[in-house]
RNA sequence: UCCCCAGUAGCUCAGUUGGCAGAGCAGAUGGCUGUUAACCAUCGGGUCCGCGGUUCGAGUCCGUGCUGGGGAGCCA
């Protein structure tokens, strides 16, 4: 019972016997009325059903408060009986029922199927409907579990700075943050000079913690960020959001084989949690959104993720006839439809792709001993392809050193990270995941603008 | 950024070969003793995305812009 006394719906339809004077508050999704009787259905988002509320004519108002309309916040006491009718098994035989705030006819929520385009130009009011309910409560249980899971593995959280100079190279343009003037920003030799802006420096939003990760992790051993990070690319795809939140573990003495562990365990972990405590959201999921997502998720937690080196991965597909659209050579990346292809018709479950080419991946990724692969992982699952990456770090001094020249970096503008292998050097290794992608995976939506409460994509910073 | 598709009532959509603008839901009114996105009847509701063009005549054809969606690239 919360402070006001009222109970959750979620409590009150868990109930195990009758109650008297119960009290409810929640919005009304539908209004059906008869000629002696009424009904109204309540939700309060604490879960995807709603609580059938019958009037009877002795109710006060009884007629006012049937014109109540669809998007209303009521409050109702009464008393939870069992329902006489099919559909639910308990309702509220409401004794009082006070308008708390009422709606008109223009409340853009109807009771009826909106598409989720159209949602998307109310994102104010779609948590209201029973899609973004389940996604946002997801969310919400979701990130709770992956903090559960690090914490419980003793691994140290760490707030990675949000405002940050280091430009993690390759991983996409930085939205600039600054205080100069647009209209007249301060020259020097005709250059614009970034020492008379606010830090002294050029600055952006952050694109990854990873950097600032791994120096907590030569201090803490195994730490996580998950936070949100920004991307001023301009991508105008379902999967891409400028604005999103990571999750990015960094462990001291582990190696490429140690940080997929971490990752199978980890994602089986996940799937596990929304199976067991997200049961009637993803039961929602599974019948509205993706038909077989509970046989996925299931199969996911309980597959025996398999390894392949990307030289393996280009001979599969070399040999195998297909015809990609995209050539299959080593030294190219993998496209989304050789990684599908991969994990659904060659192996048929997870399988980590591992000791990718040099060339194509970023310059603090560790060297293999070939001296032209590097051990990266990237994850592949069927239906979406790559779902993480990471890699064992960089952690000889010299060898860093020549990677970020090779890679055009300037060594001085990453003097601290370099310092991590001066002193106390050790292996480590860490991996990325875009949360709301993995929301997707979990819930099986489409388009990651609906699984970001207010989404920001170029040409979008509304709400 | 590139390629493709779409834009018609508040919402979801139909609209034939270029010839009077339509349905369901929502709304209003009435009916119905327990409904389940209630049901039944009646009524009201339009800048057919904007601009320009072709035509006797454009929701429909052409050009262009805007917005949205799908895909690609970039990437998580």
């Amino acid at each position: 019972m919360k402070a006001d006394g009222r109970t959750r719906i979620k409590a009150a339809l868990a109930a195990t016997a009758p109650q008297e004077g119960l009290l409810v508050k929640g919005w009304v999704r539908t209004v059906r009325r008869g000629k002696g009787v009424g009904f109204i259905a309540l939700n309060d988002g604490s879960c995807l059903t709603s609580i059938q509320v019958v009037l009877d004519p002795l109710v006060p108002n009884f007629d006012e408060i049937l014109k109540v309309k669809t998007g209303g916040c009521l409050s109702v006491s009464g008393a939870l009986v069992e329902s006489p009718a099919k559909g639910q098994k308990w309702e509220i035989q409401a004794r009082q029922v006070r308008i708390i705030g009422d709606a008109d006819e223009a409340y853009p929520l109807q009771k009826k199927r909106h598409t989720f385009e159209y949602l998307r130009t109310v994102a104010h009011l779609r948590p209201r409907s029973n899609t973004f309910g389940a996604v946002f409560r997801m969310r919400s249980a979701l990130s709770h579990a992956i903090h559960r899971f690090f914490q419980e593995c003793g691994f140290l959280y760490v707030h990675t700075p949000i405002i940050t100079a280091s430009d993690c190279e390759g991983a996409g343009e930085m939205f600039r943050v600054t205080m100069l003037d647009a209209a007249r920003p301060p020259l020097t030799n005709g250059e614009l000079d970034w020492t008379q802006d606010f830090f002294g420096e050029k600055t952006g939003l952050t694109v990854s913690g990873q950097l600032q990760g791994e120096a907590f992790a030569a201090a803490f051993s195994d730490i996580y960020t998950f936070g949100p990070t920004f991307r001023a690319d301009n991508s105008n795809t379902s999967r891409h959001a400028a604005e999103f939140w990571m999750i990015e573990p960094e462990m001291a003495f582990a190696d490429l084989a140690d940080d997929c562990k971490l990752a199978e365990e980890f994602l089986k972990h996940i799937c596990r949690y929304a199976l067991e405590h997200c049961a009637e959201d993803i039961a929602f999921f599974n019948e509205r959104i993706e038909p077989g997502l509970i046989d996925k998720l299931e199969g996911l937690a309980r597959a025996k993720f398999q390894t392949m080196t990307y030289t393996e991965a280009v001979r599969i597909l070399d040999a195998c006839g297909e015809a990609f659209e995209f050539p299959v050579a080593w030294g190219n990346d993998l496209q989304s439809e050789h990684e599908r292809y991969l994990t659904e018709r060659v192996v048929g479950g997870p399988v980590f792709v591992i000791d990718y080419p040099a060339s194509i991946k970023a310059f603090y990724m560790r060297l293999n001993d070939d001296g032209r692969t590097v051990a990266a992982m990237d994850l592949l699952v069927p239906r979406v392809g790559e779902i993480m990456g990471g890699s064992q770090r960089e952690d000889r001094h010299d060898v860093l050193r020549q990677r970020m020249r090779q890679s055009r970096i300037d060594p001085k503008s990453l003097w601290w990270f370099l310092d991590i292998r001066r002193w106390g050097t050790c292996p480590h290794s860490g991996f990325g995941l875009g949360f709301e992608r993995f929301l997707m995976y979990i819930t099986g939506m489409q388009n990651i603008r609906d699984v970001i409460p207010f989404p920001r994509t170029p040409g979008n910073a509304h709400f």
